[in-house]
RNA sequence: GGCGACGUGGCGGAGUGGCUACGCAGCGGCCUGCAAAGCCGUCUACGCCGGUUCGAUUCCGGCCGUCGCCUCCA
């Protein structure tokens, strides 16, 4: 594969990017904490990573993509309590109403999915390691991670420690040594319902550090991209960058890779603000193929108004690529297209820039549809198999069925005849039914409508 | 208040110091009995004010506007 250029969040700038280790990639990404049904704004960075990981494979590299799912937070025992049910029933149904969701996408599974409660080992032995290295402390059952101890906290969402909130008002600001510190256990509260044993008492992991440990279980500190939406850049991001650097000495990951996010209108969508359209409701307005073209539409560092247009007009191009699929014939692409492939893949490359990617790929459609002689479909295969829509040139069954066949049959009779108003009256019928009839040389041919 | 991102043609959305992005929609044309699909053509932009430059949408400064984070947000 041609040098491929990312932008590192850390580095703020696109950076050349090579594999800890040859042929290989890590690849760690911030997943849902699981207290509702995951929205389409949760659905852009599986879309994102999901995709980085297919071009890099594409490019012959081994890669490893672990996606969390964050299954013990406090949103999960208050959404568990206002429906009256347990955290740890919620959590897991909801957790399975992701995988669902996210498995429509067609795109595959990450090939870990580690969840909070199953590593509660890991995470204790990392906050052992925080206070023997004197960059947390315990206090009265809670354990805080020691923020001022971190000489580079803040490097990564550049940030000056001494300029922060200082975070007053905030649970547990009374047994904190500096309001800044944050928390890496936490003692179990009364409405909680789930709590593991610690060293230091009874309780649960914080936040951040779930992911240090899960990500350094599965891949190893130092690993190659962390990525994630940018709304969590900080604390979330610098906290674990915080707790990796003090426990191991090292850096978590080489990358710091970030999306930008999805908006509603004007404002964030966010699970918080309710504003929320569900992934599942947008798969089944618009279907699978249209989200993923929708996500590769634009940069995915760019944010991204969420409206029914930009989805609609994705479908639009998704009916494009199946009519271009209809014109292709098995086999190899004609030499004179090859620098139009060449280009969407050489725009991935730098800094996955699936936007101009796509401009390359529709150039390719239209020279491959103004061609009198049937084109062959590999180089078209190629690129739409790297954004996970391969798909769309399958050869699908559309034969239709036997009634509506029968009117077309008909329709082509009363033209013969010159019967036109009796032809287009048949034709309605069809297009009532879902099908279009096309007319082509002396025949014609049945194409399903709309989805 | 602190830090940061962004303002592109009817819409979505790339990109670049000088050369058509691309898609959708519209309009005109080819094709068709008429359509559909496709193709061709067309409409054609870089928030405002300065500066640098032979030349800026692209670099610098200011302003206006939108948005994000500031310890529960992907």
């Amino acid at each position: 594969m041609a040098e491929l250029r990312l932008y590192d969040t850390f580095a703020r700038d696109v950076r050349r990017f090579e594999p800890r280790e040859t042929g290989r990639v890590g690849i760690y990404v911030c997943g849902p904490t699981v207290y509702g049904r995951i929205h389409i704004g949760n659905a852009r960075p599986f879309v994102v990573f999901s995709l980085l990981k297919r071009f890099f494979e594409y490019g012959g590299l081994d890669v490893t993509l672990v996606v969390n799912v964050t299954d013990v937070n406090d949103k999960i025992y208050t959404a568990a309590a206002a429906a009256g049910r347990s955290s740890i029933e919620l959590a897991a149904e909801m957790t399975s109403f992701y995988v669902a969701d996210t498995d429509r996408l067609g795109l595959g599974r990450p090939d870990h999915e580690p969840l909070a409660s199953q590593s509660i080992e890991a995470i204790v032995d990392y906050i052992a390691a925080l206070i023997a290295s004197g960059n947390a402390y315990e206090a009265s059952g809670d354990v805080y991670f020691r923020v001022r101890s971190d000489a580079r906290y803040g490097a990564l969402s550049r940030r000056e420690v001494d300029q922060m909130d200082q975070g007053e008002g905030v649970e547990g600001a009374a047994r904190k040594e500096d309001p800044l510190d944050f928390a890496l256990w936490k003692t179990a509260k009364t409405g909680e319902d789930s709590s593991w044993e610690a060293p230091w008492g009874g309780g649960r992991p914080g936040w951040h550090i779930e992911c240090s440990a899960m990500a350094e279980a599965l891949l190893g500190a130092g690993f190659d991209i962390h990525g994630g939406g940018l709304d969590l850049l900080f604390p979330h991001h610098e906290n674990e960058a915080a707790q990796t650097r003090c426990a191991r000495g090292t850096e978590l990951a080489r990358f710091w890779v970030h999306n930008g996010m999805l908006e509603l209108a004007t404002e964030k969508m966010s699970k918080s603000l309710g504003n929320i359209a569900p992934l599942h409701e947008v798969l089944d307005r618009f279907g699978r193929d249209a989200v993923v073209l929708y996500f590769c539409g634009a940069h995915y560092r760019q944010p991204i108004d969420f409206a029914d247009e930009p989805l609609a007009q994705a479908r639009r191009g998704v009916a494009r690529l199946r009519e271009a699929g209809r014109r292709l014939i098995d086999g190899p692409s004609p030499a004179e297209l090859a620098p139009l492939r060449e280009r969407f893949f050489a725009s991935l490359a730098e800094d996955f820039n699936t936007a101009a990617a796509l401009a390359a790929m529709w150039e390719w459609v239209r020279e491959a549809n103004r061609r009198e002689t049937a084109v062959g479909r590999a180089d078209l295969v190629e690129m739409l198999d790297v954004i996970g829509l391969a798909n769309l040139l399958e050869a699908s069954d559309e034969t239709a069925p036997a009634e509506i066949a029968e009117l077309a049959a008909a329709r082509q009779l009363a033209r013969g005849s010159g019967d036109f108003a009796r032809a287009d009256e048949l034709r309605a019928q069809i297009a009532a039914a879902g099908w279009t009839v096309r007319d082509a040389g002396g025949g014609y041919s049945l194409i399903p409508g709309d989805d």
